[in-house]
DNA sequence: ATATTTAAAGATAATTTTGTCTTTAATTAT
DNA sequence: ATAATTAAAGACAAAATTATCTTTAAATAT
């Protein structure tokens, strides 16, 4: 569905936006050990993520390391995905087809409509903050190691 | 959601479904123009796909070309993932866990598990025939230029 | 038989994605 | 001030994906 990059994104910034605060900063190599992410390439990701739309903060510097400002935290996961430029899966058509609408759909449009729609919904509705919390309440888990 | 290679893999053997039958077949230069996908590389994925489980057929030689028996007609359009080897993508993990079930879920498997249920009941109810129907019906297109 | 038509097969190349390694810059602690 | 710690930046490399081109093989029609 999504690239290993945006994968990594996604668990990093669920990671992060659960185990650290300004106040309480975590490394790449925490980060990456966590999420089971090659540490360079994880380390990449996040950069760009601290520009593109600030969904992710850093601070250079003993103590520094990455982390979600309040706000950011209250951000919807599909912000992740736009800020890894990999937010048109969730409007594009299942075929690939550059025009699929409703006056020209493809041969799957009617069916995979309704998924698309609650795919974007959970992106959209989800925030950063909710998964994360849910990781904090021992439910669920985002380590990756079998 | 798919690849460049699995989506054209998706169009092409639609369009083969409708467009051929054992006596009438058709050929790559169609094919390709017809769903606007490169001639060679789209060459190579129908010969992948007359191969690894036979969703197509084809035979060379004049009047040769490529064409769906009716039995793969009937075949689900899942058929066709599995041959590409991206099958995978109705059951794995949004996030890219390795392991993401009931007892270890990942933050987002609760809320993504009907989604994927759907979309993997899609690709398993759906017939490559069904789908190439609609095509010949009129009420749905497969032409990919704007 | 020969020429023609078509897919199959194979070699190669361009591009993108994934990944690593080294150097630099910023911040903090001593 | 100096050393230590951390991310940022940049260069590089490996692997996968996407794509093209050429040659070969099979089938048909003449």
């Amino acid at each position: 569905m999504f690239s290993k990059a945006t994968e990594y994104a996604l668990r990093a910034t669920i990671f992060i936006a659960q185990k650290s605060s300004k106040e309480n900063k975590i490394s790449i190599d925490e980060i990456s050990k966590a999420i089971d992410s090659p540490q360079s390439f994880t380390a990449k990701i996040l950069q760009a993520l601290t520009k593109e739309n600030k969904v992710i903060s850093s601070a250079r510097g003993p103590n520094g390391g990455f982390f979600l400002t309040e706000k950011a935290k209250k951000l919807p996961v599909r912000s992740i995905l736009q800020a890894m430029g990999e937010d048109d899966v969730l409007d594009k058509c299942v075929l690939g087809l550059k025009l699929c609408s409703e006056t020209q759909p493809c041969p799957m449009h009617a069916q995979y409509k309704p998924i698309k729609k609650q795919l974007k919904e959970l992106f959209v509705n989800k925030t950063i903050e909710q998964l994360a919390s849910e990781i904090k309440d021992g439910v669920v888990f985002i380590n990756n190691k079998k």
